[in-house]
DNA sequence: CGCTTGAATTGGTCAGACCAGTTGGCCAGA
DNA sequence: TCTGGCCAACTGGTCTGACCAATTCAAGCG
């Protein structure tokens, strides 16, 4: 039992998702209004404050829209889909050779326009991840700052999304259980120079260079996951 | 003259906004922890609920980070532009162009891999579009089957689900009218064309070729789209 | 020296109040 | 009767102040 992560205790989050559910089954239509704060409130046991949070969280969302003095009506319809979908958990060698493909023809295109604003963040990010791994941190936030600048880079919406979803299936349990066996302040120090020579590339123009670095770069990832793969798989069979 | 909403009154966005360009600047570098709540509510003049509900604005898209009782934390740095949703209003040029990236170099994967199976779900896809344009419907079943089968070429599911996310979003509003504009039993003639130029490449092993057939391929959707943009601009400004 | 513990810090939630914009019905005047 | 404006109820917007819960870190104990 790899113990769920029990994060979703914020109120707000608790309560977004819930309304989220009532609008994907229809119970609260496309177009209608929603009831007033203070009876959802009531009706939730929350206070309104709470119910204000979660509001605003669907309200970025693009799922509500907020009229002033008149309502909250519904504007869209969620995919129905939650945080978790047990049978499309995607296992973390295939993500690493998509990612491979799309980010190396991302880094040769990014090498073609050097795109300066991020450049600029793709340097913080590696900085942030130095300064993580000083203090034993695993750096992956820098991490994911990184590679998301690289997408924004392209100037294509689409493509950060692609990027971004990617890299955010390393949540998923498999992928997080296989990192604690590899990762470590050796490796991610590796992974800090592997970003930096995509970012040299990129800076420099080199386009083939650039591709050549982050395929390298995520190729490294998969071989240090497959050796982690072999390592943990008697202990996977104890369990 | 539309008479443009001026909605922007709203607290909230407006601190959001603010902390989102001292993010995008620098002022709070990437890593960084945010000073606490109530030193932003007293700084920014304002109640400490409303700082709550533009910290949420920027966790729900990912910019900062919030851990509890320890403090805020800067995760990402938005591009210094619009606030955007998160999900949705993915453009069709956007569209197009990641498309491009991602499955001219699948085209090239396949070719190296010659993989029988999906070749033969690709010929099918296009014999069935062959079908739909003599019957005057339009074939999209058929296109949609040939990108996902080219995708499984890769034995990947990773590069699957994007290939199918990206496709899908051909269902979006904005996608679906311009469609209309454009797609007829000629262009769409053309577009079986350059799938059964991807096909042979792909089957002759011409990984080049391969590549340069299916960004030709997205290329031409993607002038045929522009074309029915500028069509189409008059009539949105009359609505 | 290392572990425990408790206070300070910080986010999480609540309750109640008042302000501001919207809506719809009531009423006076045409 | 119809038209117009006006007012009251409703609804979101914001504020204040309070207390709870998690985290952090340093002082104190073994």
């Amino acid at each position: 039992m790899p113990l769920q992560t029990i994060e979703p205790r914020r109120l707000y989050r608790q309560i977004a998702e819930q309304l989220r559910a009532l609008i994907a089954s229809g119970e609260f239509a496309l177009g209608s209004r929603l009831p007033p704060e203070r009876d959802l409130a009531t009706q939730l046991g929350v206070s309104r404050p709470s119910v204000r949070e979660a509001l605003i969280a669907l309200e970025v969302q693009g799922l509500v829209e907020v009229r002033m003095g008149s309502g909250i009506y519904v504007t869209a319809q969620a995919p129905a889909g939650k945080l978790r979908d047990v049978d499309s958990a995607l296992g973390p060698f295939e993500i690493l050779r998509a990612r491979q493909l799309i980010e190396s023809e991302l880094a040769a295109m990014a090498a073609r326009h050097k795109p300066q604003a991020a450049l600029k963040r793709m340097r913080a990010a590696v900085k942030l991840m130095e300064e993580d791994i000083a203090l034993g941190v695993m750096p992956i936030r820098g991490d994911r700052a990184f590679h998301v600048a690289l997408a924004e880079g392209s100037d294509n919406a689409a493509l950060v999304r692609v990027v971004t979803n990617l890299w955010d299936e390393r949540k998923n349990p498999v992928f997080e259980q296989l990192g604690r066996h590899f990762e470590n302040a050796r490796s991610w120090r590796l992974a800090v120079a592997e970003h930096r020579a995509v970012i040299r590339a990129v800076a420099t123009g080199d386009v083939a260079g650039a591709r050549a670095a982050m395929r390298t770069h995520l190729g490294n990832s998969h071989d240090r996951f497959s050796a982690a793969w072999v390592d943990a798989a008697p202990a996977k069979e104890a369990a």
